[in-house]
DNA sequence: CACGTATTGAGATTAGGTCGCAATAAGATA
DNA sequence: TATCTTATTGCGACCTAATCTCAATACGTG
């Protein structure tokens, strides 16, 4: 399990602020990082009780906030224009990364870019701004939705399907 | 008046939609248009009303996700986790920008990053993805809200307080 | 000018998240 | 381990932003 590590600096962030380590806290800490992806607070809450563990709306959206708080998860609102609920998401190992959603079938790649990342940091510089969080999300078409037409260049459309998660830019 | 030729493209964009061209719709243009920055639903409701335009909330909401539909106009949650209604602001002559937005005094500065724009563009085709929109957005401190303490590196704060809108990374 | 239909306005409704407060339980102290 | 203090929980009420409904209105075509 990759997660023991964070669950110690969980539980370091928690007594660090003052904070008491309940039983809902580690429950729902073991549920962010037991799934993939994005997990929305009713979708956690869900979760939870059909584990059998009973555990009300509100301690989940309390406790979501301060596992973002410690850094352990990002919370952010996908899909643009359309998503309307918070996603939160546990880090993967510290990796920064961003989205691709697609605006047809809600599909979201991730994907990470050290380049984007240094001119990120480039420009706050530039501006004398300390960045803490930053989100980037581009929405379009996925390989799958693609144009229906596809009159012209619908060639490079092969090398396609299963590669995914390793393109560095 | 440089919008003169969005509205234009305003109209054209109506009448090849279907769409009529109403007194609401013009009234919205011009306000959205008239405004710098971003503005949201209320704030676009009660300026329109205190110029004597009496329109419903309603129809606010609709024709500025026409706005949006139509390419004139951006809709995005700025503020991160923080901000919870939707922000809308004209496009700025067809140019792509970001934001950076303070965590602490809300400001918001506006940047523009070809380079940034170049790698998005790039990992879109890495990925077979047809983008459409994109939202970037950095939150952390502005220079006006930077770390209090200040105990190292105090120095290149000088250089600072109105250079803005210049930088291009 | 008249007609058909998209659009509007007003208010009800929904959705997601937050708040207040009494009951509970972490964890410090002895 | 028993006791005490106070953060945390659960529940339901509440809030806000946005959407929906539907009758009345007004584009714009013929």
């Amino acid at each position: 399990m990759a997660e023991i590590r964070e669950k110690e600096q969980f539980l370091a962030y928690l007594r660090g602020a003052g904070h008491r380590v309940t039983a809902e806290r580690l429950a729902l800490f073991d549920e962010i990082f037991a799934q993939h992806g994005h997990l929305d607070a009713e979708a956690l809450h869900a979760a939870m009780r059909s584990q059998g563990r009973k555990i009300s709306r509100a301690t989940v959206y309390r406790n979501l906030d301060l596992l973002v708080a410690s850094g352990l998860a990002t919370k952010q609102r996908l899909g643009g224009s359309g998503d309307r609920r918070f996603l939160y998401e546990h880090v993967h190992s510290g990796q920064r990364h961003d989205h691709l959603v697609c605006a047809a079938c809600g599909r979201v790649v991730e994907f990470v870019s050290p380049g984007i990342a240094a001119l990120q940091t480039e420009i706050c510089r530039a501006h004398g701004f300390v960045p803490n969080h930053h989100t980037l999300e581009i929405r379009g078409l996925c390989q799958a939705c693609a144009p229906p037409e596809g009159t012209m260049e619908s060639s490079r459309r092969s090398m396609a399907k299963s590669a995914e998660g390793d393109i560095r830019v």
